[in-house]
DNA sequence: CGCATAACCGACTGCTTCAGTAGGATTTGA
DNA sequence: TCAAATCCTACTGAAGCAGTCGGTTATGCG
């Protein structure tokens, strides 16, 4: 598996905010309860989104949470990768801000890293297909197009 | 981390033994060494190996593994699958021989899983990076390719 | 034959992460 | 003041990871 339920928990619970029309915060009970996932549990994980400033909360009373930006202005790439941590292949594989593919057994033997090439491809393609999709398709995608095969009618078959 | 050291151990153990010009067999305690990974590790990688037809051996003194097909014909998705298990970036993901898309929880709630397009997504980049990567690639990026930049000429401290 | 080599196999271990629970403290609207 | 909510830390059982260990079987060679 490539990743855990905390990806997808985290991603339901920022869907499930998407989905909130106004800018007032849903609370955190409201969304375990409609999701059916353990609210304790999403209490760890919404504290890793607003910790990354993707969600903003509301304390006391009717409080709750609700995007920091619009939908559309949120990619999954940071939503994952605040909840799973740094998105790497494999554990030697660090990636410099400028975009450098570090490898911590370099220089190991006599040749350079077999697999280097191997996971900065994986690493492109997982990156791509996470920064390359917005909170707002998902929304969308729930909403009704996801539901396409259940319900008649809507003929957007994208 | 996407994947664990088996992966990166086994696909490195694979391209060691695509290194081997002729058809003779080399010994893992080789391979153990010139890689510098546990010996005793290494037999429990390359049993998942054979057992998906990846590799083949032969017993008794002199003996050791060799590739079960030349390295032009093994893409890296079978390598992976056969050391990691099933891929699939998520525990409620499972994919038909067919290509049809299963989620567990797809009938949960009020809505179709909004996770559902974005894990395909990202299962379709690690599976185009997989699939489209020969062993006969990484053998060859290891040989000399991935190691022009690091070498400026001959002299470097190997 | 006998021995070193090497593939094979299963059990075991320390460690970390996962998934979730529990109990409380703090803030806020009514 | 009370209830609803966020916030925080600590804890727990289960599972997987990375690796070790001991032993069994098969084989080439002197």
């Amino acid at each position: 598996m490539l990743f855990s339920t905390k990806a997808e928990y985290g991603v339901r619970l920022m869907v499930a905010l998407g989905r909130q029309p106004g800018s007032e915060p849903v609370s955190l009970s409201a969304v375990a309860e409609a999701e059916r996932l353990p609210l304790s549990y999403l209490e760890h994980l919404v504290a890793r989104l607003r910790r990354a400033g993707l969600v903003t909360s509301t304390r006391g009373a009717h409080g709750g949470y609700s995007l920091a930006r619009p939908a559309e202005e949120i990619t999954l790439d940071v939503v994952v990768e605040a909840l799973e941590g740094q998105i790497a292949p494999m554990e030697c594989f660090h990636e410099t801000p400028e975009g450098k593919v570090l490898c911590s057994h370099e220089s190991d033997g006599d040749h350079a890293c077999a697999t280097k090439l191997l996971w900065t491809r994986v690493q492109g393609g997982v990156t791509k297909a996470l920064a390359g999709t917005t909170l707002a398709e998902l929304v969308e995608f729930s909403a009704g197009g996801g539901r396409e095969k259940a319900a008649p009618a809507l003929g957007s078959a994208a």
